[in-house]
DNA sequence: AGAATAGTGTCTTTAAGACAATATTGG
DNA sequence: CCAATATTGTCTTAAAGACACTATTCT
């Protein structure tokens, strides 16, 4: 221990100078989600400095010790300046620290992920206009490498997304204000990749009672469909039973 | 930034200089699990040093760059030298940094949690024979206040523990190498806090199939049981559907 | 034999899957 | 009226709950 004998806390607490202890190296990054044109897609910022200068990565940075008061403040710090809006869910998923993932050495980042709606998300970019762009997921996985230990961390949150909406209300977090419920249920055939059957569908999210009707109806192509908003329950519903799913 | 300009990575790299920053300022802390005399038990340590000097808490530490080679080394570590064996099961649950958890200013843990059967426990004890404690858990809460922020850390584990238990096999691994589906059915129940009928409990952990019988029997009291031993599944199991509980 | 614990039989209930059928609208 | 999408009816299936009943052993 690097600091001498004390015997009240008050003592300790005075000898013990702050200063000789450098902010933690950590970094937190979000996996941002959305679902767009009949995909999955993941917000990615392109890299302005070394390392992987260049390269694309999950939105994130280091913890401001001195603005934010916890490491969700930085999520959420983060999330606001890349999109311009609150994220209606944010959840931690994991921490990642080790001694390979940055070349600068040992470091550690707390991932978040977030679910937003699409529509009308104003991307702000900071130098260019093209640092930071919705990318679309398939299998997991991004077309482009990722900085960092990127790649993994993202096929990870993917695979708990998925997981998660096998027994959970989490995909209403993607839908604008109102919606239907054949575009709710598309947007869980999108993430889980694989079709739902109908009937089956509108009873697990009626019977849940996590909805009601706006008194508006979409009229898109033919018999037009009942709007729904989320009741302000906030909390996400979890189901006692899965949906049967490509385990 | 405070390193210089550089062109290629390689060169950055170069240009960096590690000792410039400090190791990251994290501890972990696994909150470690046993069920003994009929009730949840959790691990606690006595502070010798300021903060907290003399109180209880979790078992947990700085995290050491030169020897872990990741977060997890160091839960383990940590956990080996407070009970002289592996642990069976071992998750990350989550990571709280703040800037008030700890009174010397912004900090950081990962915690993660472990289930270990109580069976032939060595517990070291570091300077005196009375520093490591299992202690009894009632409603997620300990009889004495806790250093830091572990009551609360330690209440969210009881409840994410509770929840698993709902739909995972996790409490095998708080069993010792073979055991009959009575001892294991109490373990549920004393986690759950509720009994749970013992026919819908044998179909459910004999249907999932990751029970093999050992061909030896329990002599205790009256009619002989079945001993079990879990196969080599290693991974947990989830069932798909929920244990139904007082949620 | 009787008490106590282990283990089974079987009927009910809950919530999901399958899939046919009906409803409502625009063209 | 027809096509297309929304919505419902209803039978089946999977897995849990309830609870009575049988089995095995010790005293």
């Amino acid at each position: 221990m690097p600091y001498q004998q004390a015997d009240t806390e008050e003592q300790f607490l005075k000898a013990y100078d702050a200063s000789l202890y450098e902010r933690p190296n950590i970094t937190v990054d979000t996996v941002i989600f959305t679902v767009l044109e009949q995909s999955l897609h993941v917000l990615l910022v392109k890299r302005a400095e070394f390392p992987f200068k260049g390269s694309w990565s999950l939105v994130g940075g280091y913890v401001d010790i001195n603005h934010d008061h916890s490491l969700e403040d930085t999520a959420k710090r983060k999330l606001t300046q890349k999109t311009g809006v609150k994220t209606p869910y944010l959840e931690q998923l994991e921490t990642v620290g080790n001694a390979n993932r940055d070349p600068r050495g040992w470091s550690v980042t707390t991932v978040y992920f977030a679910l937003i709606p699409s529509a009308h998300i104003q991307l702000k970019s900071g130098q260019g206009a093209t640092d930071t762009q919705w990318v679309k997921v398939i299998n997991g996985r991004v077309e482009s490498p990722l900085a960092f230990d990127h790649a993994d961390i993202l096929s990870r949150s993917v695979q708990r997304l998925r997981n998660k909406v096998l027994y959970t209300s989490l995909p209403i977090y993607l839908m604008p204000e109102s919606f239907t419920l054949g575009e709710l249920q598309t947007v869980y055939e999108i993430i889980l990749g694989q079709v739902i059957d109908s009937k089956s569908f509108r009873r697990r999210i009626l019977t849940s009672d996590i909805l009601e009707k706006t008194g508006e109806k979409r009229h898109v192509s033919k018999r037009p469909a009942t709007l729904y908003r989320l009741k302000e329950a906030a909390e996400p519903h979890f189901f006692v039973r899965n949906i049967e799913g490509a385990d």
